[in-house]
DNA sequence: CGCTTTTGACCAGCGC
DNA sequence: GCGCTGGTCAAAAGCG
C-alpha cells in the first residue's frame, strides 16, 4: 500500500465556503422593506451575521494552517517510512539467522510435533506458546506464562546483558548452555515482590552484538518509568482538550476523534498547537497520528461532514 | 547497612 | 536408574 497514494491533503479541502450560503439567504434590504416592525431585530441580526462571518473566516484560517501541520507530519512519515523500510531489509537476514541458531538439539527433537508454534519476530512480540517452555513442559494443558521475545542490537564488546526496558530487574542466576558459548542471565521483576515476570537474556551464537531477551508472564503493576520504545500495540493519548485516540490492531489502525464534544475555543486550539510542537510530546507519536488520520479513507468524509454540520448547526 | 550481583549447588524434566 | 540440561536457590562478595 502505497501511503503517497492515498495522502493527498491538497482534495482534503478543509476552507470550506463559510459565505456561500449566506448568499442563498434573503438580503437584509429585502427583509427590511417587508415590514417596519422588524427593523430592530434586523439590526440585531446583522450583528450576528457579521460576527458570524469573522468566526467562520477564523475557523477557515485555522483549517488552513491544519492543513498545512498536516501536510508537514505526513512529509515527515514518507521519510521516516522510507527509513524504517530500508532498515527493515538489513535486518530480516539477521533474524533469520538468529531464528536458526536459536534452536537447540533438545528443541529441535521436540519441535517435531510443535514447530509449527515458532515465530520470527522483531522488537517486542508474542507468541501463542513458547518453543522453550513447551519443549520443558509439553504436558502442560495451557501455558501461564505469556511469552514475548526482544532482539536488541548492542555493542559485540559490551559483555553485560542488560536490556533497558524501563523495568527493574534483578539478576537471580547465570547459566551457560549448551547451544551458546555465551552465559545466558535470569532476571526477575523487583519493582513489585509480587511481579511474576522473568526474563532472560542472552546473546546471539550467531551474532553477538545481538542480545535476545526473553519475557515470561505479565506485569502486574503499572511502568515504573517511561520507556524507550512502548511494547503494546495500543496507544491512547489525550491532547489538550481535543478528545483523540489513537490504536493499532491486528485489523489495521483506527482512530477515534470525537468530534460531539464541544469545539475547542481559540486559546485552546493555540495551546494545542504549543503541546503538538512541544518537545514533551514525542515526534514519533505525532507523525504516527498524522499517518493513522491520512490512511482512512473515512477521514475525510467524517472530518467534513462534522465541519459542515457545524456550520450547519450555526447558521440555523 | 541494605540492596544487587556472582556463582556453585541443588532440583526437576526428559531421553535413553 | 542414570546422565544431561535448564532453571532456581542461597550464601558470599561487591557496591554505594
Amino acid at each position: 500500500m502505497e501511503f503517497t497514494s492515498l495522502l493527498n491533503t491538497t482534495s482534503l479541502d478543509l476552507n470550506v465556503k463559510p459565505l456561500r450560503f449566506l448568499d442563498d439567504a434573503p438580503s437584509p434590504k429585502q427583509e427590511l422593506e417587508s415590514t417596519s416592525i422588524e427593523l430592530g431585530r434586523h439590526v440585531t441580526m446583522r450583528q450576528e451575521r457579521s460576527a458570524l462571518i469573522e468566526e467562520l473566516n477564523r475557523v477557515s484560517a485555522e483549517n488552513k494552517k491544519l492543513t498545512e501541520l498536516l501536510t508537514v507530519m505526513c512529509e515527515n512519515y514518507t521519510e521516516l517510512r522510507n527509513q524504517l523500510m530500508e532498515q527493515t531489509s538489513k535486518n530480516l537476514g539477521v533474524v533469520d539467522n538468529i531464528n536458526t541458531a536459536a534452536s537447540s538439539k533438545r528443541k529441535a527433537e521436540s519441535s517435531i510435533n510443535n514447530n509449527n508454534n515458532r515465530t520470527t519476530n522483531i522488537g517486542p512480540s508474542e507468541s501463542s506458546s513458547s518453543d522453550e517452555d513447551s519443549s520443558k513442559k509439553p504436558r502442560e494443558e495451557h501455558i501461564k506464562a505469556k511469552i514475548s521475545r526482544v532482539y536488541v542490537r548492542t555493542e559485540a564488546s559490551d559483555t553485560s546483558l542488560i536490556v533497558k526496558d524501563g523495568y527493574q530487574w534483578r539478576k537471580y542466576g547465570q547459566k551457560v548452555t549448551r547451544d551458546n558459548p555465551c552465559p545466558r542471565a535470569y532476571f526477575k521483576c523487583s519493582f513489585a515482590p509480587t511481579c511474576p515476570v522473568k526474563k532472560k537474556v542472552q546473546r546471539s551464537v550467531e551474532d553477538q552484538s545481538i542480545v535476545v531477551a526473553t519475557y515470561e508472564g505479565e506485569h502486574n503493576h503499572p511502568h515504573p518509568t517511561k520507556p524507550e520504545t512502548t511494547s503494546g500495540s495500543n496507544r491512547s493519548l489525550t491532547l489538550g482538550t481535543v478528545p483523540c485516540s489513537t490504536s493499532i490492531s491486528s485489523s489495521g489502525p483506527t482512530i477515534t476523534l470525537d468530534l460531539t464534544k464541544p469545539k475547542p475555543s481559540h486559546d485552546e486550539m493555540t495551546s494545542l498547537r504549543d503541546k503538538i510542537d512541544a518537545p514533551e510530546i514525542p515526534k514519533y507519536l505525532v507523525e504516527q497520528m498524522a499517518s493513522i488520520l491520512t490512511k482512512d479513507p473515512n477521514f475525510k468524509a467524517a472530518f467534513a461532514a462534522a465541519i459542515s454540520g457545524k456550520f450547519l448547526q450555526q447558521s440555523n
